[in-house]
DNA sequence: TAAATTTGTGCAATCGATGGCACCAATAAT
DNA sequence: ATTATTGGTGCCATCGATTGCACAAATTTA
């Protein structure tokens, strides 16, 4: 059980006070240059590690950084976190993980935590059941920096990163369109979440600007799961009217509407036009591949890692209150299953 | 800029001293059932929360546990973190994420920041670089449980969690045996990392097992990607004497050599059976979808959470010199790619 | 040359929780 | 009734780094 190197086992083996050994670690312009290269020298020699612990409790502030997050194990999150981690890790912060569950009691409850933890900071992606940002502000009035990042609300209370959903979905309902299809549904997760909105918006911005009505009996609301995609596919071929495409806010119930489709024999594409929305990594796999939106997971996590950077760094300034929002273009990725579309045919299925 | 409550608040706010409500908060049983409830009530009543950082720099020992993996964004990973910071959070522990994006140095460096935080514990699954756990033992000098999971050594220093991965090979290896594929070759990700020498192990024996001869020309060491699993199985129908089958450690190699097949013309199964491993996510939604080997990373996500629970919590048993090795069955999920050949054809392709 | 700065370093308090030891009061044992 | 034990609290040092303040020495300025 070896004891840690402390300040003070190096201030004793150069006869200095702990304090000056203190300053010369960090530089301070008080201590001569001499000083600083002996303590620094002597620290390297005694592998001295400082104790974050006690820094954190004098100064109030750790080198950690707190994340929320709804769940990890989804494509998008873990690629985000992993870009985030890796920013964070090249300036000697460490990166603690919370999940919510889709809960907001539970996020509160991770709030408290990482507040307890005395975190640098926290960066969050909200929950389904999250309304609005209140829980944050006990952070924002200690001066602890917060991201939110993805899901956010619509009136943002600080800095957040998010990918431009409406753009997103516009390009991918106008690719349909150009496509030749006529009739295009949309599935959306939820009518709740902000992500979701704007995706609704910019499909029927799409729709509205190429002449095309928007209806709302071809929107419906689908959990990202396959089964659910299956049965809303259902739901809309049978339909009075059928649409001939769905974009759908999610890559699962485009899937599964896919599946279904393929199931009841109607051809995708051709027939019917699908295009999901995220880049899950089975998109690129299945047969046909799926056209959806990547949202550049990886470098959104880098970014929202050096915004946080930005923040800390400047400690000194008393006032900040420019609210930042930094928006992430995402990229249509054209696969198979929106192929153009077979000579359009007047018969209903 | 509000000031948090400590102990010394409730203190003054009661007549009492601050040790005598930190021993109160804690149950100590040499305080009166009537203060605990005083102190309790009054910590209640001024939102108290304990500071971790001052009890840290106090004890030496965090609420914080450690976490290096290669990289969170892998199906596998990101599951197992998944499932542990589930069970942590439940018991008030948080979960610091650190990538080693398969280096060696940067999981070593990841050790030190883990340390400096002075992490509870540690629990890892070595990068690829990784042949020994040397580096580990600097924190079962002092005492700080470590449990590597899955990715780990052939002689364990310390508790470990893993799937049977020579079960898992077996399984899928005589699977393909009986539904009739009579000439199966192996893709390796690496001959270093004892996971993988057991999947090979695995394979071996199952063939052996059955009459089969094992043929190192058919154990290829290819990368877990699709390119590469495609380039493998080109090199394998160019053998002299060609394989009617592959159990890859990797699903992505599987999916690659499978869809280079299917380019040549070569139908799967039928004509050539292939199983994979690890149930990614894409293996279920490709045509064929793919038989693969599920490791159950929720599982023992939580498993390993629990291990680790129980590790600390005989703090006060000196000698606790037992290494256990808690491993996991994973199950063969059977589905399209390794469907029963076709009537045996001696034509060669 | 004396006074004013600047430079370099040390002292001691502080962050908040913890726990060994001491102490007094109340109860039990002799 | 006297001593031993147990119960209930308080005092104070401690964990290690940081920083305001003090102060001496070196340098600059008047």
């Amino acid at each position: 059980m070896k004891k840690n190197i402390t300040i003070y086992d190096i201030s004793k083996a150069l006869g200095l006070s702990a304090s000056s050994v203190s300053r010369a670690l960090k530089d301070h312009p008080r201590i001569s240059i001499k000083t600083k290269e002996l303590v620094k020298k002597k620290a390297k020699e005694l592998g001295y590690k400082p104790n974050q612990i006690a820094a954190s409790l004098r100064t109030g502030a750790s080198s950690i950084v707190g994340v929320i997050i709804p769940t990890i194990h989804h494509n998008f999150f873990s690629k985000v976190i992993s870009g985030l981690e890796e920013v964070l890790a090249q300036n000697n912060l460490a990166t603690i993980i919370t999940q919510s569950h889709e809960s907001l009691d539970k996020e509160k409850a991770n709030l408290d935590v990482l507040l307890n933890t005395h975190v640098l900071g926290v960066i969050a992606s909200i929950s389904k059941q999250t309304q609005n940002l209140d829980h944050f502000k006990r952070l924002l009035n200690r001066n602890i920096p917060v991201i939110i990042f993805d899901r956010t609300t619509k009136n943002p209370i600080t800095n957040s990163v998010v990918v431009d959903d409406f753009t997103g979905a516009y390009k991918a309902t106008e690719h349909l369109i150009q496509n030749g299809y006529k009739r295009i549904a949309h599935f959306t997760v939820s009518f709740n979440l902000h992500i979701y909105q704007e995706r609704m918006r910019g499909y029927r911005s799409a729709l509205e600007d190429h002449g095309m009505a928007f209806d709302p009996d071809l929107v419906l609301e689908v959990n990202s799961d396959i089964e659910q995609g299956k049965m809303a596919a259902q739901k809309l071929i049978r339909l009075p009217d059928p649409p001939d495409a769905i974009f759908s806010s999610s890559d699962y119930s485009a899937l599964g509407a896919m599946q279904f489709l393929k199931e009841k024999g109607i051809e995708v594409p051709g027939e019917f036009g699908i295009v999901g929305f995220s880049n899950e990594t089975f998109t690129e796999h299945v047969t046909p591949s799926i056209t959806t939106v990547d949202q550049k997971p990886l470098l959104m996590g880098k970014e929202i890692g050096l915004t946080f950077l930005g923040l800390i760094k400047r400690e000194g300034d008393p006032f900040n209150p420019i609210i930042k929002k930094l928006v992430i273009e995402p990229d249509l990725l054209v696969r198979e299953s929106s192929a153009r579309k077979k000579n359009e045919s007047p018969k209903k299925h």
